[in-house]
DNA sequence: AAAAGCCGCAACCGCGTCCCG
DNA sequence: TCGGGACGCGGTTGCGGCTTT
């Protein structure tokens, strides 16, 4: 029933349409530090005025650093067709079997090409009025399926297979275009793609976790100014806990890396942070910065500043994605382990 | 060169389901 | 077992950019 539909978007107070670069930014930071175990607790705790919805929206659609960028390729259009003709709008079942695409990103492709090219094919073969193939979503699977077999190595070279060279190389294997291993039915009975899954939200974010695992609470968010009466509009609970600019200071029960560090860590972390909103426009000029800051680039494995911010990980989710993005995450974080 | 229309993407909304107390 | 909270999914909408007239 209609039980546990939680007002999560109230309006008051919330941001909402487009994101600008500094909530990426800070939910970029927030959820590779912490990871995301509670969306609607998250926003609150990276100091974004948005909903728990709207923050997991953003970062499963758009953020993520295993997104396959760009346009589709034939093999994932065919896929996505046959998936389709299987499994219906089942969007997020059709992602499963399409690393690096997200469910919104595959319903939008289908409702703006994918729908007409299909009536097109179904138009031309009822002119042709022959045929067997009375479905003919099903009765292409076995050939499409060996082109999608050779996709990863073809079509996928342009950003990387995601989830493959973003985690583990053996994991490139797992790549679910390989429909003929796929029982598709199983994903019709129950919900789960079987061990064969990809990157279901869920795990991708794992994923993203574990591999930043071993720098985790590295990166400090900014401090932002958020009215606790914000809060206590958004949780409608107390916000007296948090004051005097505790907003942004997340989990600091659990931050304890942030004692950890000393102001050298703290230090580098402002300055990754400078990076990134340099990077996203909120700041002066990048050469402003790495002077400002000559000691700590130093530290930066011997980076030119102008490799520092070319290695940006948000640049780098907006530019080539996954593999690279994270990567580079563990690049321009790693440093400062090394400062400990 | 300007205006109008179209297209595609990103985000929102509401419901269903799962999990936990 | 029941109720509530949170998450996930699919449908829909709004807006910005691009193309055409």
């Amino acid at each position: 029933m209609g039980r546990g539909r939680a007002p999560c978007c109230a309006k008051v107070g919330l941001n909402r349409g487009s994101w600008t670069p500094q909530e990426d930014m800070r939910l970029i930071a927030y959820i590779q530090k912490h990871g995301h175990t509670n969306w609607r607790a998250l926003p609150k705790q990276a100091g974004l005025l948005r909903c728990g919805k709207s923050c997991r929206l953003r970062w499963i659609n758009y953020l993520r650093p295993d997104l396959k960028r760009g346009n589709f390729t034939d093999e994932e259009e065919e896929a996505i067709i046959r998936l389709h003709g299987l499994l219906g709008n089942k969007w997020s079942k059709i992602a499963a079997c399409l690393p690096g695409r997200t469910d919104n990103e595959i319903k939008n492709v289908w409702n703006t090409h994918l729908k007409k090219k299909v009536a097109q094919r179904e138009k031309k073969k009822a002119g042709a009025g022959s045929g067997d193939a009375g479905t003919p979503a099903t009765a292409p699977l076995s050939s499409a399926t060996s082109s999608t077999t050779t996709h990863n190595s073809s079509g996928g070279s342009d950003s990387g297979d995601q989830c493959g060279t973003s985690r583990e190389p053996d994991a490139t294997d797992v790549c679910p275009l390989q429909l003929e291993d796929m029982d598709v039915s199983d994903m019709l009975v129950d919900g789960a793609p079987p061990a064969a899954q990809p990157m279901p939200s869920p795990s991708s974010s794992s994923s993203l976790t574990t591999c930043v695992g071993g720098v985790e609470e590295l990166i400090e968010l900014p401090v932002i100014d958020i009215e606790p009466e914000i809060w206590s509009i958004i949780d409608g609970e107390s916000a007296v806990a948090r004051h005097g600019g505790d907003a942004a200071a997340p989990c600091t029960g659990t931050g304890t890396a942030v004692s950890t560090s000393g102001a050298e860590e703290a230090a580098a972390n402002d300055w990754w942070l400078e990076n990134l909103e340099k990077e996203l426009g909120l700041w002066g000029s990048a050469e402003e910065d790495t002077q400002a800051h000559p000691d700590l680039l130093d530290h930066y494995t011997g980076l030119s500043p102008l490799c520092a911010l070319e290695g940006d990980p948000v640049s780098t989710y907006f530019q080539t994605g996954l593999a690279a993005a994270e990567t580079e995450l563990l690049v321009v974080v790693e440093p400062s382990a090394v400062l400990l």
